[in-house]
DNA sequence: TATTTCCATTACAGTTTTGTCACATTCGCC
DNA sequence: GGCGAATGTGACAAAACTGTAATGGAAATA
């Protein structure tokens, strides 16, 4: 579950996000000032920060360099209408920020877009009821692991990275075993084609997320 | 030089916008519609493409979408207000939004802060002469690809998605094989770590990436 | 329909992975 | 130094992975 923390000195609004915020699924710490900031940063190593820029105690850009050192992810705060603010806060690394007053379902929306962007989030990638955990290496079909050996997995990879694109046999070769077939036989791909197959389809007989191109290649649905 | 698409069908805006981002030392293509921002997309590849939500010829969501199958980031442009295509933009993996009217200087800042954040485009994490991709779930030590199990990959991944942090045994247990310990022997992860180490440690007797902190567990550097 | 080509399937042997054991070594502490 | 606990190492079978071959079947083409 991903970490946040709230720089933000105005406590009736810290209490509101923090409630709504945990009811999203995320867990928070705050601080109310730079100084706060700073130890929790190293502390609580937050996978985001969300910064007001005007803070009463210290200087939110001063916060937001401390994260950017530390490399945490931040989106800052600022009053409606501070074009000079915004433009800085950008240009010194921020990943995004959001004027004031904003609606709750934006700023979370907000926040998974940057946790998804700077790798914070988790990278998973779903298909039907198929999942993939990049991050962890773990596949998933309909909520149970399956146990795919490497180069399945990286052929699995291969397929998601070009979802929809018809890959030819050789280009899945080359893409897996380097050479172009000069090595592993053509029909090599085949077996594994079907090894795939037979852990991720739901039906293997009839493949509905690995499609065969006839004379072209293959080609994942998505 | 990076190169932007812009796909809106406002002629005027278009050649505003081409105008004073090719100033600010970008290169630009444009398209007026679905068809031709696909076609584009495919043909001139673009290191971001910009696209206005409200499209007459298609539909902007469906440019965004083949944009995201391409891995082309993508800033959105939308009518101010229009709070439901903002939400729906982000949650569809755009890598940021301005709502017109805009300013220019804050769209270049946002265009540059997408393009630092993206950047790389492929997820790498790098470790000294370590390497590991896990878009293609490869690992590189010195320029040469180390070949490991499913299982040591997954361990190495644990490591990297907590770098710095001392793992416990019991955590990385947990991690790998799920139940805490219930079923494989706790020596296990032993052996498990010596033979990661054997594959990604320069001198594998004094291991520099992954440090025993006895008593702990482990802590990958980083 | 006959033929060819391409793909699917099964079977199999060599290799690697996986988990455990027994034993060695190192570390912290008295 | 000596002791006990924690960690490292080498070896081992069972299981899984990997690549190939042989065979069968489906689709395009004539």
């Amino acid at each position: 579950m991903e970490k946040l923390l709230l720089v933000e000195d105005d406590l009736t609004l810290v209490r509101m996000l923090r409630s709504f915020l945990e009811g999203e699924g995320f867990r928070t710490t705050t601080a109310s000032g730079q100084t706060a900031a700073m130890e929790q940063m190293a502390a609580a190593q937050p996978d985001l920060a969300l910064v007001d820029l005007s803070l009463a105690e210290g200087n939110g850009f001063a916060v937001c360099g401390e994260a950017k050192r530390l490399g945490i992810p931040v989106i800052f705060l600022t009053a409606s209408g501070d074009e000079y603010s915004v433009v800085a806060g950008l240009d010194m690394g921020a990943d995004d920020y959001i004027a004031k007053p904003f609606r709750p379902r934006e700023l979370v929306s907000r926040i998974r877009s940057v946790l998804r962007r700077t790798g914070k989030g988790r990278r998973v990638v779903t298909l039907r009821d198929l999942t993939v955990d990049t991050e962890k290496g773990t596949v998933t079909k309909a909520g149970k692991e399956v146990f795919l050996s490497a180069l399945e997995y990286r052929l699995l990879l291969v397929f998601l990275n070009s979802r929809g694109q018809i890959l030819s046999r050789n280009r899945l070769l080359e893409e897996i075993w380097d050479s172009a077939g000069d090595f592993v036989s053509d029909n090599t791909l085949t077996v594994y084609i079907k090894r795939l197959r037979d852990k991720i389809e739901t039906d293997p007989a009839q493949p509905s997320l690995i499609k065969t191109v006839r004379g072209l290649g293959y080609r994942l649905e998505g």
